[in-house]
DNA sequence: GCTATTTCGTCATGCCGATTTACAAATTAG
DNA sequence: CTAATTTGTAAATCGGCATGACGAAATAGC
């Protein structure tokens, strides 16, 4: 009960912005003195700050602006992608205050030294952020691969060859850890950092698998396993090409990146996302038709998605928004020619590749807000 | 805090039979004495009944065995079917307490000369409850077709040519009413009442369009607008026959019983399920291959929705399970080649044709047990 | 058959956390 | 300069559960 009262508090000053006591006990409706109460405790913790009176215009004493620490706990965030590796620090009030990053393709190496490396960035990312005051409160890594639903084991990550490893095993301890999906954590950072993103929607990111993420009511769907949002093998065409996933015509042989830079005639090869853009900004007419076709394969597969789960938008992210303005006429075409009534509105994330990793760190914020009370019996 | 807690006595004596305040109290985490008070408040509002002492062979004092009362609120449901209307009343113990069934087309007819009929059968129900000592504590209905968010109005029913219409104004006032698709009643009849049924798992239910209910942790996935579950028009192959929805091979054009029926040469009639069941009985070779198709076009969109959701298991429930023998080995096949790893496990509602009703009936029951404090004010 | 032991239900008491009430402090309105 | 308004805190109160003790009702052991 206090828990969640401290909770309310924290996500009422961390939503709109410096508050009074006053002005945060008629909010959450409590009284100004439980709120005193509450509010003490959690300055004391280190959680939150007096920033003194405030100056406005109106009759009565003025209230003392409560905010949330910028000096208090941290998320740290890190992202394995196919090549390079990216850790970050948020504050408690989400600001970014320290990042790191290593290019380098990572396929095919073994988890060992690859985690050995992000190591090192994460201890060179949470030592900066001690300078300025903070403390690390978590660690949460985005991969490209499913997830166990222990939140530490990496089932399987094509792209990287790994399988059935346990980051938690290699990654320093101390921390506690979270990993999860790359397209999960880019789903939550629309939620929380996308503008007007509503609390049910579906997030799709492809590098080189597609994955979706389900966002219902503010929430993450992880399906039984963890595996929930595989739309790279919803079936589009069901007599279509063999799938190295056992089926035909799976989504991803119509829009998986592989699939796109054979058909455009194109090598895979580094930063490919940006060539098949750039190809197709020259008005290159194979790549156009081939990102056309891509859409409308999504458009497809989408269909299926938003008649199952009526989702208030659909959000392309990833590296998928880089090439949306070729994407998107044909994706639209194909959702609308297929619902009766209004479509399903589809927008492009403005985080773009960042989502992920910010993702990350702010997991690790959030549940710092979600639940002061254990953060600040370690603080 | 406290609303909580008689809630979880409910659903403990409830859940596991007659229990004594002691072993209900180790149960949910309270002390003996705490529980004794909440029992008291629940017998009071005739929620709870003393049965009288145990008879154990164990040690010590025997408890005073408690018991969800038989004579307290009881749950009504109704449902308006293509071609029938049914009401029931169900007691806080699940028992059926009373039935009520008019057979007779209602296609095409307008909403109110039907729901007055219906409320003749709810009047019948409610005075034989009350009969034995019950009192109505709300009403849920089921209706084929899609139903807004507000749970009242019936946004569009194609098989009963009814659009926007709010159930709330021409049902009685007074008690408090619920209306909902058939295919979630049904799912969650299925989630309460089937016997090893997970908490996470598609329902599909197909009468004479294709619904299916996403049931995630115990709860409904109902999405924004209220019409999650359109498994009926996910596309199956893109360039096939043209569906009114406006896509092109929309499942309903491969599995809708209108379809099935057309492919087998068979007019639409009454009891059309059990029709095609005899023919395929009988070795009928064109029902039976017309319905493994069928089953084969299940299996692909049923592919899509497990990719995207993995569920724990799939259950076919309504009319469908009357022709799962025939539907089954072509989807399991289906779902099978297009799974890497094991496919997710196809099984069949032993509640078959009732389900929907007995859901709607139930989820006043759980409403009850959900929040005790309500219902006991007004009993 | 009698006592010891075990378990159940209840009562008196205390604690935690929020509300209620009262009041001093700091501002604006007149 | 006074009245009115609003904020933050302190003291008293109350709801709800835990603790500990006790009588009641059964079994176990002698």
């Amino acid at each position: 009960m206090r828990r969640r009262n401290l909770a309310r508090v924290m996500h009422a000053v961390s939503a709109e912005g410096p508050l009074s006591r006053a002005a945060v006990a008629s909010r959450i409706g409590l009284t100004r003195a439980a709120v005193s109460t509450l509010v003490d405790e959690l300055i004391r913790s280190g959680l939150l700050e007096e920033l003194g009176p405030e100056r406005p215009g109106r009759v009565g004493r003025p209230g003392s602006a409560l905010a949330v620490s910028g000096r208090g706990p941290a998320g740290i965030g890190a992202e394995v992608g196919v090549d390079h590796l990216a850790v970050c620090a948020v504050d408690l009030r989400g600001r970014l205050r320290s990042q790191a990053v290593r290019q380098g393709p990572n396929r095919g190496r073994s988890p060992r030294p690859v985690v050995e490396e992000l190591t090192e960035l994460i201890r060179r990312v949470v030592a900066e952020a001690e300078d300025e005051g903070l403390w690390p409160a978590g660690l949460a890594v985005a991969v490209p691969g499913l997830v166990a639903r222990d939140a530490r084991t990496v089932v399987r990550a094509p792209n990287l060859d790994w399988q059935d490893t346990d980051l938690g095993d290699l990654l320093p301890a101390g921390l506690p850890l979270t990993v999860d999906n790359e397209a999960n954590f880019g789903a939550l950072a629309e939620l929380w950092l996308g503008d007007g993103t509503p609390r049910d929607f579906l997030h799709v990111s492809a590098e080189i698998g597609i994955g979706a993420a389900v966002v219902v009511d503010g929430g993450l769907l992880r399906g039984t396993r963890g595996f929930a949002g595989e739309l790279g093998h919803v079936p589009v065409r069901p007599d279509g090409p063999e799938c190295p996933c056992g089926g035909r015509g799976c989504l991803e042989q119509y829009a998986g990146e592989e699939a796109v830079l054979r058909a455009a005639g194109l090598e895979p090869d580094e930063d490919r996302v940006g060539l098949l853009a750039a190809r197709a900004a020259e008005g290159d007419e194979d790549v156009v038709r081939v990102l056309r076709d891509a859409g409308t394969a999504l458009g497809v597969a989408l269909t299926g998605a938003v008649n199952l789960l009526d989702p208030e938008r659909v959000v392309l992210g990833g590296e998928l928004s880089g090439l949306a303005p070729w994407l998107l006429p044909s994706l639209r075409n194909e959702l609308a020619r297929r619902t009766a009534g209004p479509a399903c509105p589809v927008s492009v994330s403005r985080l773009g590749p960042q989502g992920p990793l910010l993702g990350a760190a702010h997991s690790v914020v959030r549940a710092v807000l979600d639940d002061p009370a254990t953060v600040a019996a370690r603080a």
